[in-house]
DNA sequence: GCAGACCAGTTTTCACTACAAACCATAATA
DNA sequence: TATTATGGTTTGTAGTGAAAACTGGTCTGC
């Protein structure tokens, strides 16, 4: 069954990284977040998340809508069904390869 | 359950790294492995293979010993005891992350 | 009314890293 | 003697993540 390890060289990489995992993770159960809510359940620095929220926007993973709370700017940020299927499919072949065997 | 989420930033990036991963979930399957069987089963270019052995080395996950077969020489790499434990807490580490909240 | 602190982010800088290509030493082959 | 194959290692380079520095705007004290 190496056929499962071998899948892992395709493996997402914009999703592979943790830092973005644990965004998505996040987002997957919110339906839409703020930057600043992000950056506390992350433990992220701003320069890093938005940085790592640029790229998943890049990816088409997460919609980034740009407001006003008040005077101040907001940043809003929601899963895309194409992130949603991205997330899932990385699980489920993350879940495959780590469960081929469990040693000898 | 945030906290399995936040676990992610400590992540061992030593197994994270895909072609890695795949090399010790081999390893813990056969005891011992030469470098052109790696090589084979990985799909990895040589140059690649050695610097991913070698980085895998130096964490000491795995124990690399040169011999000659016959006239060749021979690269012989072995999980070690420490590399079998990162891989377990790696595996258990993102089961519990990628399986907090199904989405929603 | 303006100097400085604060808010919400973005851009820049830098060290590291994965990958592929080039290289190396030896051995079989023609 | 070239030439090719074996079993790798070293080098070059583009890309990346993390923190620091910066930006544009707002509020506060004086």
């Amino acid at each position: 069954m190496n056929k499962n390890l071998r899948t892992l060289t395709g493996l997402d990489r914009v999703i592979h990284e943790p830092a973005r995992l644990m965004l998505v993770m996040i987002l997957a159960t919110v339906e839409s977040a703020d930057f600043l809510f992000l950056q506390r359940e992350t433990g992220l620095t701003k320069g890093n998340l938005s940085a790592h929220l640029t790229k998943l926007e890049s990816a088409g993973y997460v919609k980034i809508e740009k407001m006003f709370k008040g005077k101040y700017p907001l940043t809003l940020c929601k899963l895309t069904p194409a992130g949603i299927k991205a997330l899932d499919g990385y699980r489920h072949q993350l879940d495959k390869a780590l469960k081929s065997r469990g040693r000898g």
